[in-house]
DNA sequence: ACCTGAACACCGTTCAAGT
DNA sequence: ACCTGAACACCGTTCAAGT
C-alpha cells in the first residue's frame, strides 16, 4: 500500500465530490460522512484529508455545483418567459421545482451551517448572490418608479419570501401536500407582492 | 450507586430539558449531545434514555416551549396594535426579534429534521398551526372580499415569507447586516403583500 | 425499581510510519 | 511523494449487572 498514485489529486477531488453527491442524494445531508465517501471511491479516509480541508470543504464544492445547476435553471426559464411578471412567477416555479426534485441537495446547501471559524469563501457568496441578481433583473422593469436600492431590497424581500414557502412546506410545517400546492402560496405570494410594489 | 431516587422521573425531564436548553442557548444545535446533558444534571447517559424515547424526543420537547415562548410573544403583540395592517406588521417585528434574541433555539425548531420513522406528535403540529392562526386572524379584517381558503392560503404564503427573509438574513445569505435590515425587509414584504391582498 | 457502566457501532480529524 | 492505519476524542443507543 502507499504511493500508488492511482489517481491526480484533482481526479481525487472530483471523485471525491461526485461519490458525496451520489450519499447526499440518496441519503440526506445526516447520511454523509468522511468514511462513506473514502469507501466509496476505494481510499482511506486520511486521504479525503489530503484533498480537503475538512467535510465542511466538501460540502462547500457539492454546494457549489448545486448553486450552479439551480442557476442554470433559472436563467434558462427567463430566455423564454413573458412579460416581467410571469418571468418573476417562472423563477418561482423553477425554484419550488428544483427544491421539489432535489430536495437533500437544495437543503444542504441552505441548512447547513458552516462551523463558526470557517469563513465562507468569496466564490461561493457570489453564487448566492447571482440568483438574486436574476430577481432584480425580474424586477427592473416593472420598477420604473423605484431607486436601485428599493429594488434590490424588493429582490432580497421577494426572494426570502419564495425561499421560506419552499423551506417551511418541504419541512411539512405548512400544512400543504404536494408540489403543486407550493406552487400555488408561491404564485400568491410574488402577485401580490407585485401588485403592492407596482401600485405605489 | 443506582437506586438513587433522588429525583421523579418528571422531575429527571424538567431537568434535563432545562440543562439541553443551556446547552443549545450557548453552543447551539449542533453542540447538544446527550451526554453533555446527562453531565450537566449528574446523572449517566442511559438514564437520559429512561426518561425520553432517544435525542430527538428531547430536543422535541425544547421546540415547544419555544413555540410556546413565541407565540406567547405574538400573541401579546396583538392586544395593543393599531388597525390591522399595523398588527400584521407587529406579528413580523416579533417574529424577526425573537429569531434575533434567541437564534439557538429559534433555529432548532426550524432547522432540526426528525429521523423519518419519527412521526412528528399532533400535539407539536398544534403549535406550529397556532402560529399561523393568529396571522389569520391578523388577516381576516383586511379580507372582507376573500374566502377562508384564500384567507388561510395567504396566512401561509406571507408567514413562510416573513420565515424565509429571517432565515436567509440571519445565515448571513441575504448580504444585509443588523436586526434593522431584516425588519425593514419584513415590513417590505408585508406592506407590499397587503396591498396586493386588498387591492383586488 | 432505579441507575450505572460498559459495550457497540458509529463519527471527524490527525499523523507517524510504511513503500 | 503518496497513502495507510491506527489513534484520539467524541457521538447515539442499549442493556446486563449491581444495589
Amino acid at each position: 500500500m502507499a504511493r500508488r498514485s492511482d489517481h491526480s489529486r484533482e481526479e481525487l477531488r472530483e471523485m471525491a465530490i461526485t461519490a458525496a453527491e451520489q450519499i447526499v442524494v440518496e441519503q440526506g445531508y445526516e447520511g454523509l460522512s468522511a468514511r462513506k465517501v473514502a469507501t466509496a471511491i476505494g481510499y482511506t479516509v486520511g486521504t479525503l484529508y489530503l484533498v480537503f480541508e475538512n467535510l465542511d470543504d466538501l460540502i462547500l464544492h457539492i454546494n457549489a455545483r448545486t448553486l450552479d445547476r439551480l442557476h442554470a435553471h433559472m436563467n434558462e426559464s427567463q430566455l423564454h418567459c413573458g412579460d416581467a411578471s410571469d418571468c418573476l412567477l417562472q423563477l418561482g416555479q423553477v425554484y419550488i421545482r428544483f427544491a421539489d426534485e432535489d430536495p437533500h441537495r437544495w437543503a444542504m446547501v441552505f441548512e447547513h451551517r458552516f462551523s463558526e471559524d470557517q469563513v465562507v469563501p468569496v466564490w461561493f457568496q457570489e453564487k448566492i448572490a447571482r440568483m438574486f441578481a436574476l430577481v432584480e433583473k425580474g424586477l427592473e422593469p416593472l420598477a420604473e418608479q423605484h431607486t436601485r436600492d428599493e429594488i434590490t431590497q424588493a429582490s432580497r424581500a421577494l426572494w426570502g419570501g419564495v425561499h421560506g414557502i419552499c423551506i417551511l412546506a418541504l419541512a411539512g410545517n405548512l400544512g400543504v401536500a404536494g408540489v403543486d400546492s407550493v406552487q400555488d402560496l408561491t404564485k400568491t405570494l410574488i402577485t401580490n407582492y407585485l401588485k403592492g410594489f407596482t401600485n405605489n
